[in-house]
DNA sequence: AGCACGCCGACT
DNA sequence: GTCGGCGTGCTC
């Protein structure tokens, strides 16, 4: 029996993006599985690369020039048949390439290394030698010296040295020394008691082995030598009364340093109550329906969610629980532990390559039945899910900004679809696309209006910086927030401090009045370009210079506005000497675990400022905390994006409810220079309601999501004439697949036009309905195939989040 | 991607 | 005359 087996390579280009056939070896014949890792021979040097097998045919006659698998990688697939569908279902959506779809789905270590060697097989030629010295192979790395990687081809075409491959399995297993107990526990006692005179330690040990036996049947050397004496254990191994051996051992995620404490379910709200009746009888029914939880910052939507999830794990499936990467913090974790125990698995970009490949094991071999994890965790391998839960879905960080682009919302309702399972969305403030749908009565909508300790919700004051200016000479302090900082030093309360550093500096505002240049065709922010010193509109090119003064006021306090979280700590520390103040940002966050130590520094009262950036908006809990300060809540204002009013109000209203958790009131200072934006207002009022009606009017009218759906594409060339001459060129082999109705916007650079000397053109299409625009993506993505410029990059982005 | 083939310029 | 530079095409 012949047997071939469709292979997608690891060579992610549109070339190359289509399975390979090859001849499945006789001594593989019977264990060989859809869904293994195997290394194959590719190209004209056959040099071997990872592959997946998508699938298995037989053959009666052997197809000539097939090449053979050189080696199996995996003992059991590592894809199963959902996952291989979701897969192509990924590739399709987002049109990315299988094999990057695939490597998005397994963790990272299930990513093929690859080694090249080359081999001497002359060993008279005394420069070969002279490279070679006493070695047989060197190994060809990058950085070798480029003439000797030169004279390595030439000597191979010379047949003086052989080229060699070798693809490397990075998934590796942790092992470490443990006593197998392969006696019964009658037999270790046994053994115990005659030893009991003569050795006393010895038997103390075996004892001790004897309980333990009844329950497992390995225990850990180091477990063991916190026990006993070494030496004790070392005398039983070396009379072979015991069996030493190398065991597996999984990577602990879940710091199981404090004792797992069980947590009861907490006590529900009506409302609470009433939405976890609604979730548990649509699993019970395995409805394939979306909720939307709408609920303000403390209404307890993740008593809900555990508590859905507890009514699922009684029935036998599972549950995935997304959480924004933020967001995903130790007591975060803790909690869900607290109720579920070892059944939980946890991914986040936290966790070591060793880590997250031993969590999703877990997962895969059904041990953990709750996953908890950031974005890519939808792709966790369980099985029977019964379950989606996505928090804080308006998150921009569930959406991937790299291939493949894709949302951890979309694959959330795809994988629902297939488990026969409901998702439910959860947000104070939910993305504007799926409070729209709930409005449609596609999603259920569950509203939960209340808080849970009905604590009121801090008093929310809106500073306007315009008068500031003139009395005040600190740009970046208002009094009222300086006076607030200061009764809370005197208090012993703490504070937290926002800076939005989201549009850095990228446009120009009039200090005076507020202005904020706009395009005149688009009633979109107007960029800087301090290049080529103008203004320019991203969606339809539109240029223009800088005004000197401004066109609004006539005063000339026209500016480039932005502000860094060094700075505002320095005018701090000179307003405050005294006060302990802790920064966040990017840079004193990068090392790893320094997010986590600065958080716990202010849990534990060490400081009394916290400043940062919007990474401190999201789920931090600090009943000490009663103030809430943010220094520019404009930034977002400024950007050319529509979006900015919708991101703005959600980072408002989070950030709000930072304040006041405890005992204690809270009260938020926003200053501004738009004091009467209906953004800025709406969240100084918490009405996230009449904000989604306000701004569904504004995107109707604008022709914006989600009254369109949107697609970018994006030209990248180191040349810039290239970038924009292909940009042209995709525009003109777009349009044949575009009805009248959809609206294309560009070609125009891209806000930083040139990053790493490359330049960025992108043209966004808005469409309501156009049947034939997939095909006709797809025939894009064929063209960049066959575009002979190989420095030319073409990139689809089907909903994108960030425009800029 | 990366390898080979193939066609041109500048060297022994 | 050849060596080696990079443009072009293909990979079961």
């Amino acid at each position: 029996m012949i047997i071939i087996a469709s292979v997608i390579v690891d060579v992610p280009v549109a070339q190359t993006n289509r399975p390979f056939d090859y001849l499945v070896p006789e001594v593989y014949a019977n264990n060989l599985a859809v869904g293994m890792r195997v290394s194959v021979p590719f190209g004209k040097g056959d040099r071997l690369l990872q592959g997946y097998v998508i699938g298995l045919k037989k053959a009666q006659t052997k197809p000539h020039n097939l090449k053979k698998i050189e080696h199996v990688i995996d003992l059991e697939p590592v894809l199963n048949e959902e996952l291989l569908q979701l897969s192509d279902w990924l590739a399709k959506k987002t049109f990315s390439f299988r094999i990057s779809s695939l490597q998005t789905i397994l963790p990272g270590v299930m990513r093929g290394k690859y080694h090249k060697y080359a081999q001497v097989t002359d060993t008279e030629d005394p420069k070969v030698k002279s490279v070679f010295k006493h070695q047989r192979m060197i190994e060809i790395t990058d950085q070798l010296d480029a003439q000797v990687i030169s004279d390595l081809m030439r000597w191979r075409q010379a047949g003086k040295v052989k080229f060699e491959y070798a693809v490397e399995n990075q998934a590796r297993v942790k092992k470490q020394k443990a006593i197998i107990l392969d006696h019964s526990g009658q037999e270790y006692e046994k053994l115990s008691q005659k030893l009991r005179k003569r050795a006393p330690k010895q038997a103390a040990v075996l004892a001790y082995l004897a309980r333990e036996a009844k329950e497992q049947k390995h225990i850990l050397l180091q477990v063991l030598n916190k026990k006993f004496s070494s030496s004790a254990i070392r005398s039983l191994v070396e009379k072979s009364i015991l069996t030493e051996q190398n065991v597996e051992v999984k990577r602990e995620v879940i710091p199981t340093d404090k004792a797992f404490v069980h947590e009861h379910d907490k006590p529900l709200l009506p409302d609470q109550q009433k939405a976890v009746i609604a979730i548990n009888q649509a699993t019970a029914a395995k409805a394939k329906k979306v909720f939307l939880l709408e609920g303000v910052t403390g209404s307890g939507k993740t008593e809900v969610y555990l508590q859905s999830i507890k009514a699922v794990l009684a029935k036998g499936r599972t549950a995935l629980m997304l959480v924004p990467e933020i967001a995903l913090t130790p007591q975060m974790v803790q909690r869900v532990y607290a109720r579920f125990g070892h059944q939980v698995a946890v991914l986040h970009s936290g966790l070591s390559n060793g880590e997250k490949y031993d969590e999703w094991r877990r997962i895969n071999a059904n041990e953990a039945r709750v996953v908890v994890g950031a974005r890519s965790a939808i792709f966790a391998p369980l099985k029977n899910i019964g379950l989606i839960i996505m928090d804080e879905e308006h998150e921009y960080s569930y959406k991937q900004e790299d291939t493949p682009r894709y949302h951890a919302r979309d694959v959330a309702l795809h994988r629902a679809q297939v488990h026969n399972c409901p998702v439910v969305l959860g947000s104070a403030t939910p993305s504007l696309e799926s409070r729209a749908r709930a409005e449609k009565g596609v999603y259920q909508l569950l509203l939960l209006p209340q808080r849970v300790n009905q604590a009121p919700l801090p008093h929310v004051h809106i500073v306007d910086m315009r008068e500031n200016i003139e009395k005040h000479r600190t740009l970046d302090f208002s009094r009222a927030l300086s006076d607030a900082i200061t009764v809370r030093l005197a208090k012993k309360e703490q504070s937290v401090l926002m800076l939005n550093r989201r549009g850095f500096s990228s446009f120009v505002m009039c200090r005076n009045c507020g202005y904020v240049a706009k395009c005149p065709n688009c009633d979109i922010s107007l960029t800087l370009h301090m290049s080529s010193h103008t203004l320019k509109c991203h969606y339809c090119g539109h240029e223009e210079q800088i005004p000197k003064t401004c066109p609004n006021c006539h005063s000339q306090k026209i500016r480039y506005y932005g502000t860094g979280t060094e700075k505002v700590a320095q005018e701090l520390k000179q307003m405050y000497p005294e006060a302990r103040i802790i920064r966040m940002d990017v840079d004193t966050t990068r090392r790893k675990g320094a997010y986590e130590q600065l958080l716990k520094k202010f849990e534990k009262r060490e400081a009394d400022i916290l400043l940062g950036t919007q990474m401190i908006a999201k789920g931090l809990d600090f009943p000490n905390v009663t103030l809430v300060g943010v220094i520019n809540a404009d930034t977002a204002l400024g950007l050319p994006d529509f979006r900015a009013s919708e991101r703005t109000f959600q980072l408002l209203t989070q950030v709000s409810g930072r304040a006041g958790r405890g005992s204690k009131k809270g009260e938020v200072y926003v200053q501004s220079y738009n004091p009467d934006h209906y953004a800025i207002k709406l969240a100084q009022k918490q009405d996230y309601e009449q904000f989604f009606r306000q701004e569904m009017r504004l995107r109707h009218e604008g022709g914006y999501p989600p009254y369109y759906f949107t697609v970018l594409l994006q030209t990248t060339h180191p040349d810039e004439s290239q970038a924009a001459k292909a940009a042209y060129s995709i525009l003109k082999a777009i349009q044949p697949y575009l009805s009248e109705q959809a609206i294309i916007l560009g070609p125009t650079p891209k806000a930083i036009a040139r990053v790493k000397n490359q330049y960025y053109y992108q043209i966004i299409i808005k469409y309501k309905n156009e049947p034939k625009l997939a095909v006709g993506l797809n025939h894009i993505l064929e063209l960049s195939a066959k575009a002979h410029d190989r420095l030319l990059k073409i990139a689809i982005d089907r909903e994108p989040l960030q425009f800029i």
